[in-house]
DNA sequence: AAGAACTCCTGTTGGC
DNA sequence: TGCCAACAGGAGTTCT
């Protein structure tokens, strides 16, 4: 659920308390979420330091003390909650820390060096942790197919035509495909589709080459692309029903929207009075208008 | 091999 | 109010 805008801002919030501190305690409070928790979770992480605290895509990446990688993703329902020891340096017994009435879903705290708790709690149980070591990390599966990362330099024209040609699927399933383009997801792929004028239902194929050079259609989109998700990330990311900041602030760029959710509204764009549609592609919902979305 | 369908799990929402 | 079906931000696996 949440996309690339969300896990950024997640990761924000948890890199004060994480990066460059130990872990002096890890509850693991089941087996599994979507995958087993690695052999020894806990123990690999217990004493160690976490060195960084990255993203990849919508994965959360942190390099452990000792040569360890531990990979975080947070699925559909996915969030981490922080909580801080009153006053600084003081016992746990006197954390402020109040179990949520869904504590049934918390199903691993990270007790940090200085007295904070992280909490992950998943309801759907979609995310997963995993670790690899030294020899493992280069070739860890859930990272090693991803395509590029939105806000970075690999994303141009000219990649996206590469990988759109001869794709018969449609736009919407293109964007989706993690191999392509790493960190998009359901309401940004809307988004993206709308601001760049691209009806979800055309094929993958009208971003690959014309004639030796990436179409205009491509070259609309890929600026949108960024655009989007850099002011998802700047509004603290989107709050439908379970995210939240880490601190618990609330993300605003929900408000933001043209078409998520807006089935039956009028199309934001000046001069266009269409109403947007919502459709099934893949199983999911597609927002878009029909009237100037082409 | 690409593309689509199915699957995991629980909570919320909307219609009757 | 209660009940039930539909739906939810993801993505690995399994089919065709």
């Amino acid at each position: 659920m949440p996309e690339l805008p969300e896990v950024e801002t997640v990761r924000r919030g948890l890199e004060p308390v994480m990066q460059g501190r130990r872990i002096v305690r890890v509850e693991q409070r089941r087996a599994d979420l979507r995958f087993p928790f690695p052999d020894d979770f806990a123990s690999r992480l217990e004493g160690r330091r976490i060195l960084t605290l990255g993203r990849r895509a919508k994965y959360l990446v942190c390099d452990v003390e000792g040569g360890d990688l531990l990979v975080m993703h947070l699925g559909m329902t996915g969030r981490f909650d922080i909580q801080l020891p009153k006053g600084g340096r003081k016992q746990l017994a006197e954390f402020t820390y109040e179990h949520g009435k869904d504590s049934v879903h918390d199903h691993v705290v990270f007790h940090m060096e200085g007295g904070a708790r992280v909490t992950y709690n998943d309801a759907r149980r979609f995310g997963f942790m995993l670790m690899f070591g030294p020899g493992e990390r280069d070739d860890c599966a859930v990272l090693k197919g991803l395509g590029v990362e939105p806000l970075g330099n690999e994303l141009s024209a000219d990649y996206v035509a590469r990988r759109a040609a001869g794709r018969k699927t449609d736009l919407k399933a293109f964007l989706l495909d993690q191999r392509n383009i790493a960190g998009l997801g359901n309401i940004y792929v809307c988004e993206a589709l709308y601001r760049a004028g691209l009806n979800p239902r055309r094929k993958a194929s009208v971003l690959a080459r014309r004639g030796g050079t990436a179409t205009e259609a491509t070259q609309r989109l890929v600026p949108e692309i960024r655009a989007v998700l850099e002011a998802a990330v700047r509004a603290g990311g989107s709050t439908l029903r379970d995210f939240r900041q880490a601190d618990g602030a609330l993300g605003y760029f929900q408000h933001s929207f043209d078409v998520y959710g807006r089935e039956g509204e009028t199309c934001h764009r000046p001069g266009c009075d269409g109403v947007i549609r919502r459709i099934v592609q893949s199983g999911r919902s597609t927002f878009y208008c029909p009237k100037c979305q082409t």
